[in-house]
DNA sequence: CGAATAGTGTCTGTGAGACAATATTTA
DNA sequence: TAAATATTGTCTCACAGACACTATTCG
């Protein structure tokens, strides 16, 4: 590494660097509403957290959110997106760290259900350690934004699927009934329709629609 | 400090740390369009750079972009706004630096005029170092977005102001012509009208709003 | 057939965009 | 008075919300 020096003539590592981790609001729907995958910490009473890691050198932001999500939960292939640093003086109890907030949408077939996992409703968390109730929240209103104009922007109905199928799954995300007929004039122009149609239980079958 | 571990064992000062600055882009409006303040790098030719810093220990990184943008720019008050971490490998030959983008929008007669410094239209920008072009994209386009629905959110029109003021301000900002009619029938709701009326130059004398 | 669901017709209110008309001032 | 600017009137179009009606299937 060549010794540069900046404005006030310091090198580089004269500085105390903070360590600086990811956490990422892994969200889902479960029983038509929004969940969240929360991790137990190891220590003593049932203590719950987001999933998260320190990055390790030289890693991006999202290679070691690929990486936690990976070794904590065993999901693959996520595509998180950045959300916010937090940097609360005292937010974390082991020392100066600063936690940079992600989040993603998938499947709930694709989490883990094991012993040490929890999938808790985003309207009624457990405490959460250090400030991860905050970087829920923010991640569930990013999530609302994107779902109150797009048909399914995270993908979790894969490629085709009925208005009613849509419209259910944007009824647990944003937390409101919808109305089909306003609804479906909304969505339909920014899908592509089959043709097809599928019976799902009573009533007339739905024609299937599939992304643009 | 208490010798708290993490999951794998270790303390947390075992892992190795990232540097981590703030940059800051500092937009105003100047001849009808938006500029960005830059100031000159230390060394050689005549390079440019957002003002930023290091972070210092158990510092905010508000507190950070607040004293950077004193130390470098002599500019205080002001509200940044965080955007976005910029973690690219390689991004800055100094190291492993990761650096938190923030953007405020504040008066021309606020910003600094002397040799170091520099406001480069935002369509027009110089050779910029490290990748500090793309957080001046970033910030300009989250700044674009509060412009298109909302009255001078950034304030830089003072308490009173006429419709032609804040037009030309917006279209400065968003660098479009709008309609004086329908700009007037979008804002008019979100300001309150004042009776009083100002002259300028030519024309009917115009009404003047407040923030509400 | 009746219940349930899918899909369409249509009315209403709101608001943006656009153009025209009116109002008030300075040169 | 002519030009410039401010403000309001009004028409059109698009679209969301809402309700009603038609279509199709299962029990």
């Amino acid at each position: 590494m060549t010794d540069y020096r900046d404005s006030s003539g310091r090198r580089l590592d004269d500085y105390p660097r903070p360590s600086v981790a990811v956490d990422t609001a892994v969200l889902t729907v479960v029983d038509d509403a929004l969940a969240v995958l929360l991790v137990r910490t190891g220590e003593g009473d049932a203590e719950w957290r987001l999933p998260g890691s320190f990055i390790h050198e030289g890693e991006t932001l999202r290679a070691a959110v690929l990486r936690s999500l990976r070794m904590k939960a065993g999901i693959d292939g996520l595509r998180p997106r950045q959300l916010h640093v937090f940097d609360a003086p005292g937010r974390d109890d082991r020392g100066w760290v600063l936690s940079v907030a992600h989040v993603d949408v998938v499947g709930v077939d694709r989490l883990p259900a094991s012993e040490g996992h929890l999938l808790a409703r985003v309207d009624d968390l457990p405490d959460l350690k250090y400030d991860h109730e905050e970087i829920v929240a923010f991640a569930v209103e990013a999530v609302r934004v994107d779902y109150r104009t797009a048909p399914d922007p995270a993908g979790l109905l894969g490629d085709s699927f009925t208005m009613r199928q849509l419209r259910l799954l944007h009824e647990a995300v944003l937390n409101v009934r919808l109305l089909p007929d306003t609804f479906r004039r909304t969505m339909a122009p920014q899908l592509r329709a089959t043709g097809e149609t599928w019976v799902e239980g009573r009533g007339r079958p739905a024609e299937v629609f599939q992304r643009m």
